[in-house]
DNA sequence: GTTTATATCGAACGAACGTTCGAACGGGAT
DNA sequence: ATCCCGTTCGAACGTTCGTTCGATATAAAC
């Protein structure tokens, strides 16, 4: 399941495949304006963001941004469908010969977050914006949102079997806790700020590493 | 700065503070309003919320909505603004007579989920529509988040003074990861559901404890 | 009984929204 | 020269939005 077919399954209204030469100008005037609708939508939310206003960020007018996209949802759908593929194929990718658990998560947060700094807007509304689909296009980005989170569950299921901490742990609440510090970051996280991409990353994998691991830090009674 | 405050703060343009034995009803009804809307917003999102369906929700006719509250914003506002004071009145509140870092911390988490656990459709709304609010309203929310922020800074610093970690370990970076992971549960976790609020505030805690004092787990390179 | 203030509501206003329509433009093929 | 087709756009459609207005009902105050 790539982003290919996912465009195509959205574009079946539409006359035919681009194809050839033609398809090159179609599909860079497709990214540019799936680009500006991205700062769009995460400058002033999916909802309040009007087609209007996008149009106006892509540089056309209203009517011609129709002849790309044939409705509003399409374009959220297919820039979160694109993002979460290209993280998920991002993060596969990186994890070929690794194979020390805790190298893989190490590895998994690192890819997440360098992705993040690359793509702030992107990842600003995918994390902000997972309700705003309904039907069809939500369960499509809620499948490869699944495979994401399954990947990273198992990796940290395999530190926990190797390294069991003294302490019951929940492995979904702990995948969980992970993917809220890291959907978190969009809040308050400039990545060309003071702390690095790097120095993040650093910081957060080993606080979560150690948080899984501990030896006898219970305190909660 | 309580909430009755901000309340006449806001509602100055209102011909006078209700009085005597009409606020009772004047302030019981607004009351319901407020939960009306904020059930509307937490299953709609503020933005596609409209004031029609608050006012249905609400079981009075749109017009009659307008009398207890001037604008759509200021259901937002007011509603952001008694839930934030309350949280922290409720943290301050507990934490009298708790001395040691690690019981504070074990307190502030206990105390927020517990929160949590009991307006769900409050907190969900608190933590998806932060930037809903602009100008003056925006400032004021701001405001009282600052102080919670804080606060719980402060209980982290005290911790990491006491029990260093061999990692170098940035407060703000640790602070907001907590929240992260306390802010994400809206998103997954049911209270009602298989995993109680003790036992996520316990593993939350457990988990978040060990990250920040861990003797040296460091893995990252 | 008249006045005054609060509470409530149906109806409407003006603006903004997502979307559609029909016409124009431009270049390659016939 | 003609046709075709992808591209572009001004203008409009119908709907929904937040908000306001004017009228009515109610009940306490004089």
């Amino acid at each position: 399941m790539d982003s290919q077919r996912a465009d195509q399954m959205f574009d079946v209204p539409l006359p035919e495949a681009p194809t050839d030469a033609s398809s090159d100008t179609y599909e860079t005037r497709r990214d540019h304006i799936l680009r500006s609708a991205t700062l769009v939508f995460a400058q002033h939310g999916y909802e309040k963001a009007s087609m209007r206003a996008i149009a106006k960020a892509a540089d056309m007018s209203l009517a011609g941004l129709y002849h790309y996209f044939d409705r509003k949802e399409q374009l959220l759908f297919v820039m979160q469908f694109r993002v979460f593929s290209s993280l998920l194929a991002s993060l596969q990718e990186r994890l070929v010969g690794v194979e020390e658990p805790r190298d893989r998560l190490c590895t998994m947060i690192r890819a997440h977050i360098t992705y993040f700094a690359e793509h702030m807007a992107e990842l600003k509304v995918c994390s902000h914006e997972l309700d705003s689909l309904e039907g069809e296009t939500y369960e499509q980005a809620r499948e490869i949102r699944l495979a994401y989170y399954t990947l990273t569950r198992e990796i940290i299921a395999m530190i926990i079997k190797e390294n069991p901490p003294e302490y019951p742990l929940d492995i979904h609440v702990a995948t969980m806790s992970l993917f809220g510090t890291l959907n978190w970051l969009y809040r308050w996280w400039n990545p060309t700020g003071p702390t690095s991409p790097k120095a993040i990353a650093t910081q957060i994998t080993n606080q979560f590493l150690a948080g899984i691991c501990a030896p006898a830090a219970s305190h909660a009674h």
